[in-house]
DNA sequence: CATGAATGAGCATTCATTCAT
DNA sequence: TATGAATGAATGCTCATTCAT
């Protein structure tokens, strides 16, 4: 209505006040984010405790509830806001190379880098036993649970990644620096690969400064093998 | 001690009953083994209840803490079963093979083939965020608990199959058949991609039946890389 | 105080100020109580939530605060509306009659009308096992708790449907129409039958409509009853 | 097997043990339920803690947890005994008279006496707005939950109080003691006037003294209205 | 050898309420 | 006048563990 009059000092007070609130919120909920991805890694997804969150942030556990509907969302959020910034990463490397070798070695390298860098979001997005209940968001559809079983199997087909992936093997077999096969048996082996040495630099059984040793052979042993 | 008397009847029976009732009790700590496993792969190793598997036995919760410390000690003894029983089938691949190439083969395939028919015993053994309690015993020592983080770190090199695996390509390296590099860090590597793949078999983000097909593809790759 | 001034230009402002807020008070604090009923009626005293009062008039929660003390005296004014509306009821109906029996049976109507038309309200104001705290305010006095046990038993005799049950009573031992005795206490049996219907009907012990095929056959064996 | 053989004292020891806890077992669990009756009517259906329960028999809230299943059961169970002994009560009032009117008087008042003598089991019967979830044992069936709300309407006619009131009401009726009327409806009606009278003791607006002085008022004024 | 009784700690979640703004 | 942020208390329930027997 009388929008176009200036703002008075006390409309930017408010707005300012505003503003600065809406800071400290986003703030908080990134805190949260944060605090529940460590959670997570200290005690798996089955021991998640959202008081433990809580505590971890020096909050009461009821805060949390003013940020996130519960426990599930929590988790949901984290995994999402994942999901995004893995998509981002891996696409802006392939983009950054050209021929199928480099573009799969760029691939596999920024791949692992994610995953050594993000612990417990690496964890939240791929080393769950049961991520059952992330499906249907993932998917990006309205998916009802009685679907959940069927749509548990083709999740890998929709991460960017895996498209990449299969694109950029399909590219080398076409132009003869690769050797026939199937790209997508190819692709998951590849898959299989990186998330393996990810794997285990996150658990207690392979140091993460040793992993970073162990990349260089794996990719070359991996590209060298693809070679005709 | 008195040990050196003839012994008496008396003494002979207190014998035999001793025996007998080790005998018993070493059966009634194998039941609670066997159901602890079965508990464990119906719900995972976060949500084992030591009192499912009290009841699965038809005991009382309380009889269980007569065999074994406590929950943790349960979930111990189980791994190390496991372990057992795993370097035995990898040994066992192995030592039905010639050259370091067949060797590899066959120490891939049974190493995923373990995983795959093992889910909840791979779980705890190899993709448990927080194995370190398991450490100490594994490393067959009394390493305090402060200890634990340089303990981490070789474990691997104590797993007799990553023994068999350095072995083989250190076999294949002398005799020409891969091309040159630290043995060490190929096993690494190896090792990286077949757990790579049983891990993404046990989560929801690869059907195992899907993985089975994966498992040529991804070995074929590794040992073709691996040639000179 | 400064109350005899004549008033200038800006207290005239300022009244009319206070006047049109406190005619804006008056309408939010209704919209609440209404609010309230229906929150009560949805899902019964134990399950009032406030919260929900809150959502449901587009408000936050803080501010039915400014408005009532709390929940409880929320709950208060609700019952207090409710017992207003009854009465008037109850007199209407009696004023309708001309006749001793007429008078109790239009009584009686109308009370068991009342209860089934108003289940929530109904329950609070005569269900309740723990009116003690609605009695002060009740009993129209400031009364101490200390007091309340004391206050409770009379309580009845202010509710304006038992002073009208009594004076009919009256009436009909006087004119012949009823034999002989303590019309206080004919006043409450009848008040507990009327009662007693209107809760077997609020309960899942017996459906509404079967209640009201009850109220002729109780009403007339009362008033029979009561016949000389 | 060897059972005839005279038992030893060890086994008398251990047969007086058992007797003892099983007596101690029993006794607790009474005392729970008590105590649970007396939660019910300090706080209502809605508001019933097992906490509280607990706190006032000076266990920890996870005792009662051994005794039942869960709230559920323990409100269960409380009204289960209730019932049976409301039963044998009502049944021997009435086997104690012979012609109907005496039989009508004779119930009525152990009706009301039953309820003034066990205030939070009568509450527990005959007073929950929400009992949904007690039919199906009530019904002593297996009904299934989906028939609950069928279920719920008829079960006054499974109560034996209403077997009998019904019976004695017709006999009445068949003998010329009583006029003419449906006898379902008028045992609905008598049950409405009892029921309420012990509603109201139980509630604050009625003190209990006070209703012992309304028993014989209403009962007269009932039977009388039901002469011819 | 085995158990029943009991408990304390922990969990997710909801709610009435306070306080600074 | 109204609100958003935050909290403490409470709830039902499960579990690992202890202790006396």
């Amino acid at each position: 209505m009388m929008d176009s009059k200036p703002p008075t000092q006390a409309a930017r007070t408010r707005a300012a006040s505003l503003e600065r609130r809406e800071g400290r919120k986003r703030e908080l909920r990134e805190q949260i984010l944060r605090a529940a991805g460590e959670e997570f890694t200290a005690h798996g997804p089955e021991n998640f405790s959202l008081r433990r969150v809580a505590e971890r942030i020096g909050y009461s556990p009821t805060t949390i509830y003013l940020y996130f509907q519960n426990k599930e969302a929590l988790l949901l959020s984290t995994v999402e806001d994942g999901f995004r910034s893995f998509d981002q990463t891996i696409e802006d490397a392939v983009n950054g190379a050209s021929d199928a070798p480099a573009q799969l070695e760029a691939l596999g390298r920024a791949y692992i880098a994610f995953g050594l860098e993000n612990p417990p979001l690496y964890r939240l997005m791929f080393m769950q036993p049961n991520t059952d209940y992330l499906m249907p968001r993932l998917l990006g559809s309205g998916t009802a649970p009685a679907d959940l079983e069927a749509a548990a199997q083709p999740l890998h087909h929709r991460v960017v990644a895996q498209e990449l992936l299969v694109a950029a093997l399909q590219k080398g077999i076409k132009d003869g620096s690769f050797r026939k096969g199937d790209p997508v048996l190819l692709a998951d082996a590849l898959w299989a690969s990186v998330h393996g040495l990810v794997s285990l630099a996150l658990s207690p059984l392979m140091a993460p400064q040793h992993a970073e040793n162990v990349v260089s052979p794996l990719l070359s042993t991996l590209i060298n093998g693809l070679k005709a």
